[in-house]
DNA sequence: CTCCTATCCTGCGAGC
DNA sequence: TGCTCGCAGGATAGGA
């Protein structure tokens, strides 16, 4: 989707006022006529940037922003951002586990005020990716998919990195040594660069910006595959439940 | 404070 | 075939 240069909101539709919470419609509303500066993303946020404050927005499992041309509307469109060039920008969301906010221009919101490093910047270093997690009894792939310890990580990429890293997902936080901590801060950077590199997992509606499925799933070595051999060591994948979550690994390649 | 559970929402696939 | 049920996902409220 290109955007044109600044592109100037002219109105909101609000096709219905609630995705899995509220939308602040009135607080929105008061960003008509001001300019869409940037869009950028933090952790999994995306903010539009205006002179005024920021729109914010989660994607949940199904979400997706496009520009939408005349009937070119689909089922399941939440909201419309039309722009004073004629175009549309439209979200649409099936599953409606996305989120849509306001955020004040200083930038605080309960959204952001407490989230980690980003995983693939520079801030996200062993020394205090370490003591994070020793000062924690927490499951290490209940810690990690803590967005306060790093940002990013979600049910899919906390196996993969586990696995590559050869840690159990039920070891507790404060019992990994510093070498092990170290391996899995490689792998959460290394699994997160390739997927990325893929385009992404399509396991339902992800797409690509261009509407391409993403490739990463194709490479999953533990994640949705309880039962089968693991590629390493031809032991069974393993799935148990933690945090009401699925997690997926080898008993025998990860301790 | 930390930690755990339930909840939000809908579509889909498994099993009967 | 048509039905019910459980699960998927990230974030967060509320209770222990």
């Amino acid at each position: 989707m290109m955007l044109a240069e600044k592109p100037q909101i002219e109105d909101f539709d609000f096709r219905r006022p609630d995705l899995r919470g509220p939308i602040p419609v009135d607080r929105l509303r008061e960003l008509r006529g001001e300019r869409i500066l940037s869009v950028r993303r933090r952790a999994k946020f995306l903010l539009f940037e205006t002179a005024r404050g920021f729109i914010l927005s989660h994607l949940g499992m199904t979400g997706s922003w496009r520009e939408v041309s005349e009937g070119g509307e689909r089922a399941h469109d939440h909201v419309y951002i039309r722009l004073a060039d004629g175009r549309r920008l439209g979200f649409r969301d099936p599953r409606r586990f996305g989120v849509m906010d306001f955020v004040p221009l200083d930038g605080t919101s309960p959204h952001l005020d407490q989230l980690g490093p980003e995983p693939l910047g520079e801030e996200f270093e062993v020394d205090e990716f370490f003591s994070r997690l020793r000062s924690t009894a927490r499951a290490v792939k209940i810690a990690i998919m803590d967005p306060r310890t790093v940002v990013g990580v979600g049910n899919i990429y906390a196996s993969e990195a586990l696995f590559r890293a050869r840690i159990r997902p039920s070891r507790p936080g404060n019992g990994l040594s510093r070498s092990e901590t170290a391996r899995l801060h490689r792998e959460i950077r290394a699994i997160l660069t390739e997927a990325i590199e893929a385009g992404g997992s399509s396991i339902s509606d992800y797409v690509q910006a261009d509407g391409a499925n993403g490739r990463f799933q194709d490479r999953f070595r533990v994640y949705d595959r309880e039962g089968e051999p693991c590629g390493l060591c031809g032991g069974r994948v393993r799935r148990v439940i933690q945090g009401g979550r699925s997690s997926f690994f080898c008993p025998r390649c990860q301790r």
